[in-house]
DNA sequence: GAGCTCTTCTTACC
DNA sequence: ACTGGTAAGAAGAGCTC
């Protein structure tokens, strides 16, 4: 039979030893199907140069008796195959080697310890990966698949039977055809406990939304419930019946939000403690939790999805959103929020607060949906670009996902894959020097009137394009056709590098990959819609992880002469526009990597245009500078100690009206709002009236306030995050004395969590106390230390910008402030 | 225990 | 441990006298 097939899921199985691929997906109509695929698992053994022909076909003699006999299989080597292909980018010769089970494809390379051999490549790569990368069926792509339809066959030990699907085709051919559009059926899911600690207490709720459907299913009785709630007997009876939503919704995505962290984990540990089991797939298995940062919860059938772990590392730096909780997210990228509710042990609660807490777990699920609705042409574009599976997408890290990118284009250069570093290199890559990195310029203080920007458009890694940079493309010494790198302290020494002048494969990569970007940013801005916009994005941030990817000690190409030319290269452009933007009679008033501030002086916004276009006709290859903006004002202000000026934080107020704040107090989250909202006010005061003396009047009002006590204590909460786990701190700063006393009290609080707080009042007045001594919870009675509120928070945010008009601290106090101190 | 520098820590920028 | 380096700044740690 023959069938339109789109492949969302990958698992492998092995059948009398040998490797097949299962995989789960819709066919034209929406039915959802599964795929099984053999495949032929192969690694390579390359030679050294000069390996007679006589010698190759003794070893692949040898070769064809060599096997590996495991607890329950024997795994050998079928066959081998002499190919021409390439290593790092040099001609090499090696033998393909195709083994029964790439399970033990390291048993069997360990075994190959042929004097001839240099390298042993490829059998590092994951079996999924390896599948994909081999027959070309990449996920989320349309296929016509021919083949034999399973129905209780015994074939490959009844497969189909195992498998809760109605059809399983075994391929006999897989093509990818054209066709566009896919809809995926998505279902999100969120519960609530009665105990933080994962399995500790009962669920009482979970919540189910679809596209049409919302329901929440429980087991609390209570009076006056809403029509969405589903009572159950008892928690298992919960359990069982949330299982059997899923299978009856029979969704392609199953969502949660930070459920690989608490939601799946919890509900396994809830059925494994009830003796049910938790079906969610179309396998009859319990979720797999693979190991990582965060046990991934992986199922077969839906693909289970954790929205925020894909949040985290691919829009993580481009919201604005302080934390990335579920309410804040959802606020900013769906303008709506989760509803408030009291958390209570279910004991606690009465008739009227159980309909609230439906609600509120209902709604998470609702944003939890909207959030994958939102992400879907995101999650798409980047399994598509990427080549690997949803599932793997929304959990790798940024290296992952650009290593599996370079990995699934060694293709069409016929490139043998690098291995991946192991123990002993990572520790060495980890424990080296650092490189030198951008140079940052030394800013005047002062306020600037009449700026522009410009930036170099994606520069590291227009550099590694332009310059040929890379592992496979570093010389070992100078040849005449190479390019040089820039003198770089290097390992105590001064050095150049040099690399070579014919295409490696990483530059070419990277440079399709900076044209898709472009590519794809042209055709969103001639149609916007979510599809283009996601393509553009995601070819965007793969293209700007190259560079670090490449100083990545985790990485397969890895090249830390690389990473210092690119930097060393960096440097050397971002001064040459510096110094060329002064000689042109423009005043530079700051710089940072890969930009340049400057004030016009006299001159035309039309000038300047034709600047920006001589210095790109003078930059080499693909690199390229923009038009960042035009400013009418922008502020620089000194450090806090000294004179000089301090970098990285700037205010600029561009034509549209809008402002640009780096770096000041304003835009850290630890500092209290009352101080960042001061601050803000202050800048856009004086970027916009061009003088201080509104700013200073505000100023002067909020310190009134404060002396008199009338600052709402909620204005003072400091805010900061435990990064690691409590005891693992050296300097025991307030924020972790306040983790401590949470912790103490019995309070959710975990690494990763943002710790609020309040500076009370000395209990003594003698004694000069530790902050730390003074800090409490923001629900703890006590009342806020004015002074230090005024000395460290109030005074430092605004204070070195009124210096920029020579107003003094003093100024700002007053008189009668003064007297305060005193007192 | 005051006054200083150094270290640790968080959060920003690019 | 899960892309890189540069930088500001608060508060504690640790030292001297």
């Amino acid at each position: 039979m023959e069938i339109k097939f789109i492949p969302i899921d990958y698992d492998s199985f092995d059948y009398k030893g040998r490797n097949y691929m299962k995989m789960v997906g819709r066919d034209e109509k929406g039915k959802r199907i599964v795929v099984i695929d053999s495949f032929e698992p192969y690694f390579w053994a390359i030679l050294k140069e000069g390996t007679s022909e006589k010698r190759i076909k003794e070893m692949q003699k040898k070769m064809s008796k060599i096997s590996v006999e495991g607890a329950d299989r024997i795994t050998w080597i079928e066959k081998t195959e002499v190919h021409e292909k390439n290593f790092l980018g040099k001609k090499v010769r090696a033998i393909k080697i195709f083994i029964t089970n790439y399970k033990d494809a390291h048993a069997i390379a360990d075994k190959l310890d042929f004097e001839e051999i240099e390298y042993r490549r490829e059998y590092d790569l994951g079996m999924i990966t390896k599948y994909i990368f081999e027959k070309g069926v990449s996920p989320l792509s349309w296929f016509k698949v021919s083949g034999e339809l399973l129905n209780n066959s015994a074939e490959l030990g009844g497969i189909d039977s195992s498998l809760d699907v109605s059809t399983c085709i075994k391929a006999d051919k897989i093509e990818p055809i054209a066709k566009e559009n896919f809809n995926p059926k998505i279902v999100a899911f969120d519960i609530e406990a009665d105990e933080f600690e994962l399995g500790k207490g009962e669920i009482v709720m979970v919540s189910v939304v679809g596209k049409e459907f919302k329901r929440v299913l429980t087991w609390k009785k209570a009076k006056n419930v809403p029509d969405f709630v589903q009572c159950y007997k008892d928690e298992a009876d919960m359990l069982e019946a949330f299982s059997e939503t899923i299978k009856e919704l029979e969704p392609d995505i199953l969502v949660g939000y930070f459920s690989d962290g608490f939601d799946m984990p919890y509900l396994r540990a809830r059925a494994d403690k009830n003796h049910v089991k938790l079906d969610l797939g179309i396998d009859g298995k319990n979720p797999l939790f693979a190991r990582g940062k965060y046990p991934s919860a992986r199922i077969f059938g839906p693909v289970h999805v954790d929205i925020f772990r894909f949040i985290e590392t691919v829009y993580a730096q481009y919201l604005h959103s302080e934390t990335l909780g579920l309410d804040e997210v959802a606020s900013e990228l769906l303008g709506e929020n989760k509803l408030d509710f009291d958390h209570k042990h279910s004991s606690k609660i009465d008739d009227d607060g159980w309909a609230e807490y439906f609600k509120y777990n209902l709604q998470d699920s609702v944003l939890t949906y909207k959030l994958a609705e939102k992400l879907w042409p995101d999650m798409l574009e980047f399994s598509k670009v990427i080549q690997e599976p949803l599932f793997d997408i929304t959990r790798a890290g940024m290296s992952q996902l650009l290593e599996h990118y370079i990995l699934h284009n060694l293709k069409s250069y016929d490139e043998i894959a690098e291995k991946r570093p192991i123990h002993d290199e990572i520790e060495s890559r980890r424990g080296r020097e650092r490189v030198e990195g951008a140079f940052v310029f030394q800013p005047t203080p002062g306020l600037y009137e009449n700026l522009a920007m410009f930036d170099f458009t994606s520069m590291h890694t227009s550099i590694i394009v332009s310059f040929n940079i890379s592992k496979a493309t570093l010389q070992d010494k100078n040849s005449k056709d190479s390019y040089e790198s820039p003198e770089v302290d290097y390992q105590g020494k001064k050095e150049k590098f040099y690399f070579s002048k014919k295409v490696g494969f990483l530059p070419d990569i990277v440079k399709k990959l900076i044209e898709k970007r472009k590519e794809y940013k042209k055709e969103y801005k001639q149609n916007p819609n979510p599809l283009s916009k996601a393509r553009s994005n995601a070819f965007k941030v793969l293209s700007a992880a190259v560079h670090g990817y490449i100083g990545f000690f985790g990485a397969r190409y890895y090249s830390l002469e690389s990473s210092a030319s690119i930097l060393a290269f960096v440097r050397k452009y971002n001064k040459e526009i510096i110094d060329k933007v002064s000689a042109h009679g423009y005043n530079v008033a700051y710089a940072d990597t890969d930009s340049v501030a400057f004030t016009l002086n006299n001159h035309s916004k039309k000038e300047v245009l034709e600047l920006l276009k001589r210095l790109n006709d003078e930059l080499p290859g693909i690199m390229e500078l923009e038009l960042e903006d035009f400013y009418v004002r922008g502020i620089w202000v000194t450090k806090r100690t000294g004179e000089l000026g301090a970098k990285k934080k700037y205010a600029l107020l561009g034509e549209n009206g809008k402002l640009k704040i780096r770096g000041f107090e304003t835009v850290r989250r630890d500092w209290c709002a009352l101080s960042r909202e001061l601050q803000d006010e202050v800048l856009e005061k004086i970027l916009r009236e061009g003088k201080p003396d509104n700013a200073l009047k505000k100023v002067q009002d909020v310190l009134e306030k404060l002396k008199k006590r009338k600052i709402d204590k909620e204005k003072l909460i400091i805010k900061s995050q435990l990064r690691k786990p409590i005891e693992e701190y050296k300097a025991i700063s307030p924020h972790v004395t306040i983790a401590k006393r949470m912790h103490e009290l019995g309070m959710p609080i975990d690494v990763g969590g943002l710790i609020g707080f309040y500076i009370s009042e000395p209990q003594s007045h003698s004694r000069k106390s530790l902050i730390r001594d003074r800090a409490k919870l923001p629900e703890e009675p006590g009342e806020y230390d004015i002074e230090y509120y005024l000395e460290h928070q109030i005074i430092p945010a605004v204070e070195n910008i009124f210096q920029v008009f020579g107003i003094k601290k003093e100024d700002l106090l007053g008189k009668k402030q003064k007297s305060l101190m005193e007192f």
